[in-house]
DNA sequence: ATTTATTTAATACACCTGTACTATATTTAT
DNA sequence: ATAAATATAGTACAGGTGTATTAAATAAAT
């Protein structure tokens, strides 16, 4: 008896406009009436599928961290020597150039927001945080990291590399070098992993 | 003629309250009627002072900004050996556990709002990367660092760790061990400079 | 065709927002 | 004391905010 639109692709729309909004405006401009006239539909009809406006930032946030853990699979999967691979990926989970719908910009803002929206940030739900974890027990399997390696710290340390890297190519990318964050990923890798190891980039 | 308020005291009272309320509540929270209140003055005396929200709000970044060169500049006259100098540097450059009143974590918000706020972020403003600037020259005057190292890169390295580091520290600070900036920042250290120097940690 | 469940639109409420304006203190200089 | 300059309070306007409620439209099932 229903009109035929389905819950979920609906759901799916209204949170990809939050998305744009956010990046666009940031959380700031991400109101119920912006988000609405963004998607195309009424204030009404927002709030039949998101009653509350929190639900729906949950909701987008969870579809960011879902979008960009899909892009780690894929990343993890391409056909390159190891350490190649690695670095290819580290660099896919950095804010791409020109791209309008940055999933890794949305989830530096909403990261950030997080201090101030109650719900305290929780690594373990962050999708750039078990990337980085992956990729370094990857690095201990294959057994590339130097001897002595503090595992624990180099991931933190790669990891706040990370949403450095991500808030500098965000604020000042048309400043930046094309492959300044490249480099430095490239030297950090180096740094951290054995020499002459037949993994040296 | 006029009544005895030192007119710069009293902008400097109402951008202590604008930072004061930026760290508890974010910029979103940063109404004027909400500083003025902070402030314990009326809407109409906040007026008089600052014309437009906009001229607080960049008078408390640059406050935020002076506060921090200033802290820099006393952590670099403590009389220790230079690595071990330059690493309490940075860490008295990331958030304090504790200090409700922290410049570097005010700076991180303000940091991240620029990119919603029309004026791009310039890096030749932002106190933190003087510092680091200052750090790594500091590290070339008394050739600490390894040969070959790329100057500009690893100072945007450096850049991108304390960014993260700081963001980190705000965001899941009390789950942090108390000194795992610490050993990151050792490590790293450690990592750019010449082994065997005397100046190894 | 009528019933039924789902989806939308429209409006209203109470409150917060930045800015503008006016009238009233308050204090110093003459 | 009077005048001038500074400071504050109070109020008003136009618009945005999240949420709630109601009535209407839509399309499938009977």
């Amino acid at each position: 008896m229903p009109k035929l639109i389905d819950h979920d692709t609906k759901k799916l729309d209204i949170a990809h406009a939050t998305w744009k909004i956010i990046l666009k405006e940031g959380v700031r401009g991400a109101s119920v009436r912006n988000i609405a006239k963004e998607a195309g539909i009424t204030l009404g009809a927002l709030r039949y599928y998101f009653t509350t406006q929190d639900e729906l930032l949950v909701y987008t946030e969870d579809l960011i961290h879902a979008t960009l853990a899909e892009r780690t699979a894929e990343l993890f999967m391409v056909d390159l020597p190891p350490q190649e691979k690695i670095l290819q990926l580290l660099i896919g989970l950095l804010p791409e150039t020109g791209s309008g719908s940055s999933a890794v910009e949305a989830r530096l803002i909403l990261k950030l927001q997080s201090k101030h929206s109650g719900k305290s940030f929780d690594a373990s739900r962050d999708s750039i945080y078990q990337a980085v974890k992956s990729i370094m027990s990857n690095l201990v399997m294959l057994n590339l990291l130097k001897k002595e390696t503090d595992l624990s710290l180099e991931t933190d340390r790669l990891y706040a590399l990370m949403d450095g890297l991500a808030m500098d190519a965000m604020l000042r990318g048309a400043v930046n070098k094309p492959d300044k964050a490249r480099n430095i990923l490239e030297t950090h890798l180096n740094s951290i992993c054995k020499e002459g190891s037949g993994g040296q980039l």
